[in-house]
Formats: structure tokens, sequence, C-alpha cells
DNA sequence: GCAATGACATATGTACTACATATTTCAACA
DNA sequence: TGTTGAAATATGTAGTACATATGTCATTGC
């Protein structure tokens, strides 16, 4: 038999009935331009019109559920409603079921938010917020209990995001939290004030009050080092 | 009446029998130790064992199916499968249901990431990506035609992310990609010779070639200046 | 013997019916 | 007028039956 390729001709997919209703209902809602809030017609009158039973609408409207996109009321109809972007993340990232090369890869999606982030910072830092995040500082510097440390750390990482004013950031970030408990597994480094390259938490705040972006951003690389050294092998 | 605040004790939440099934199997799923590949016991044996009917374990599969956890193959059971992190979201980007204010965080996410990707460019960088990048801009550098620009833009910077070799932040990028198309209305700018701070993709590939991550960030800051002037307002 | 055919078992997909349950509506009543 | 309660409504759950695609295995024919 000749040396073919056969991975090229694959989606060929047979769609079920409840795919195909899904897709329906999805170009409906669409065309007929639902907005969150509105409700939608009841599941019998979906069955009837789209002459199917109401088993299979129920499967469809299911996953929009799951989705998010969709909330039903007992008794009282269902609605659009609007999505949250990373909705199911959470329970995806629940189950343990990632492999640990994407767990590697979504760690160092956070680094690289966290270098990036300098900039929405500087646009968006306020009095206030600076108080919040010294007040962090202060604390973390008169303790020596380890987990309290890990905790100011997350602390302090969390109250930059929050700084940035972008909610969908701040909710990745807290949605990664569990990840970094599973990599940071060792890496996690205890206060380097033996190494003379470390930037603490201090230095990074005087930055943020009165440096540049451009300051920040190399501090920040070297405040995060240990972590860039470390995936430099992977 | 007094003014209470009833917002704090709001989360009584009576979970419906497919609330509870879910979080069951999610359990069992973890205790059992399943891993991807692995069959699941067929949807009559879970019915029986748990007490209900075969419709509720239907719904409850359906949702793991949804979040890409469960793969049923007709006729043949059902496996664990290893979920993609952004599963679903291609979905609800595509509801066009978001708000503008969640599109706008969005389009800033995607800022700060190529921000903050520097360091990963330099550690993984190659001369095999680096000419394909150089071709792009060579092929970019020669043509007028605006459309074509726009598609060289996006290779442009789609190389970026192939360069970190970051699978995950490469999906989520592509996944992106619509939003920029809604964001970007009206803000993309033409090539600005005109503009003398303006960093052109021949800049950054020679930057990335022969410079340090800190003058790439600097230089990949000016080039998306248009950008970051636009969302100060916000 | 061995390959092709076909019957059967299996498990998910779809349909239909019935009833439970929570919410709203609205009329009856004190 | 305000309360009570019955009816209507629409989703949630249960159960049964059958369709359909896949795999198994025995039968058939060369």
């Amino acid at each position: 038999m000749a040396k073919t390729s056969l991975a090229k001709l694959q989606p060929v997919v047979t769609l079920s009935q409840v795919d195909k209703i899904e897709m329906h209902l999805q170009e409906y809602f669409r065309k007929e331009n639902f907005l969150p809030g509105d409700p939608i017609p009841k599941e019998a009158e979906l069955a009837k019109a789209m002459g199917v039973s109401r088993t299979a609408i129920r499967e469809a409207i299911s996953r929009f559920r799951t989705l998010g996109i969709i909330e039903s009321r007992k008794n009282r109809g269902m609605i659009i409603t609007r999505p949250d972007v990373f909705n199911n993340m959470e329970r995806v990232l629940d189950s343990k079921l990632l492999d640990g090369d994407t767990m590697q890869e979504i760690f160092e999606m956070r680094l690289v938010l966290e270098m990036g982030i300098a900039d929405i910072l500087f646009l968006r830092k306020t009095d206030a917020k600076l108080g919040k995040l010294e007040d962090i500082v202060n604390r973390d510097e008169k303790t020596n209990n380890k987990t309290d440390r890990l905790k100011y750390d997350v602390e302090f990482h969390s109250m930059l995001y929050e700084i940035s004013e972008n909610t969908t950031i701040q909710r990745f970030q807290k949605l990664l939290l569990p990840i970094f408990e599973y990599v940071d597994n060792g890496i996690h480094v205890p206060r380097q004030v033996e190494n003379a390259n470390f930037v603490s938490h201090r230095i990074l705040l005087n930055v943020l009050k009165n440096g540049t972006p451009e300051e920040f951003r190399n501090k920040m690389r070297n405040h995060l080092m240990n972590y860039f050294e470390k995936i430099k092998a992977s």
C-alpha cells in the first residue's frame, strides 16, 4: 500500500441530531438578535417548531447552559445570559486531567502577563491602590513565617492585577492560582537577601510609585528571574 | 423595615439533582484516579448505582462532554478525555454576547501578552523561525495593498507567538483574533512612515535577532503605542 | 482452512409519555 | 382590602421503547 497521508481528509464528521439542533439554535439566537436577559421560547415550542423531541432540545439547551449562555429558572422559562469568558475553565482545571506540559505552559503565561502588565499599571495606578500595596509589603517584611510570606507573595501579585483594573485579567489570574501551587512545587524561593540581584516587593513598589514602566519591567524580570531560569531548561 | 444587606446571605442555592450527580461523578472520577483514555461505566450502570434515572445521568454526563472531559463513542461506551483549556471559549466568544467592556479587556490582555513575551522569545528563538519571520517582513514591505498589509501584520504577530513555542498561548491568541477585528475597528493604523517614533516590524525583527529582551520590550511598546494611547481614555 | 457473510449483543442516541415541583395568576372569600 | 388557595404554566426527573452503529462470533461457501 502506498504511503498515504490520511490526516488531511479527516473532517468528514457526521453531526448528531443534537449537534445540528445546537447549530440551528445558535444561528437563531444570533439572527433574531437575542440579548442577555431576553427570554427564549419554551422547550415544547422549540421542539415542535424544529420537529424533534423535547429530549433532544433539552440536551442542546443543556450545552448552552453549561457554557453559561442560557440560564433556566425552574417553571419560569429560560433566558439568554451574558457568558463569563473563563466560565468553565475552572471545572476543566479542577479536573486534574491536564497534562504536565500544558500546566507548564499556563505557568509561563502567567510570567508573560506579569512582565507585560507594566504599562497598564502606570496608566491606572492610584494613591489608594498603592497604599494597599504598601500595606502588604509592610506586613510581608515583618513576618518570618514561611506560609505567611507565601500568602503575602500571592497578595502582592494579586494586588498588581487589581491595580490594572482589568477584571478579565484578574479573573484569569485567580483561576490560575491553584496551578501555581502545582507547578511552583519546590521552585518557590525564600526571601533572597543573600542574592545581590534579587528585586524585592519593596523595590517593585517604589519603582511603581516613582519610576517608569521600563524600569518596572526590568525589575519585574529580575524578580521573576528564578522562574525564567527554571523554564529555560524545558 | 430596617436597611438590611441581604446580598450576603444569598448563597443558599438549592442544588438540582443533576448538579449533585455532576459533583458525585467528578469526585468519583478523581478518587478512582481516572485518566484520559480510561472507559467509564455505562449509563445504565451509573443510573442504577446512584439510584437515579438514566435521563439525569445523561444530562450530567452531557455537561462533561461539553467541557471536553468525556467523549462518548456511539455504542462503544464513554471514555475520559484530556480537556483543552480553552475548549469552549470559542463558542462563548462566537456567541457575540460578551459586552464591549469585556471585549476591551480581552484586547488589553493581548497587548499585555505581546509586551511580556520578550524573554521567552529570546530563550526559544531559532534561525529557522527567524527566517520565517523575515520572509513575512519582506513580503510586507513589498506590498501596498491594504488588506495584504493587515494580513501580514497578523502573520507577523502570530509568528512571534509561534516562536515562543508555547502552544497554549498560541491557541489563546488564535482564539482572540476575531476580537481584534471587532475592537480594532478604526484603530488599525497604516504604515507610519511619517511618525518618527514608529517601530516597524523590520526593527522588531532586527532587535530580536541581535538585541536584548529589554530592547525588544521597549521597541514593542512603541510599536503598540497607538493601542495604548487608545486604551488610556477608557 | 480461511475469508466473506450475516445474525446477534451491546450501549449510546432519540422519542414519547407521565408526573413532580416551583412560580405566577387570579378568583374566591372573610 | 388583604389573604388564601386553586389552576395554569414550564422546567426537572423518571421510565420505557426503539433506532442505530459497532463489535463479536458463528455460519456459510470456496
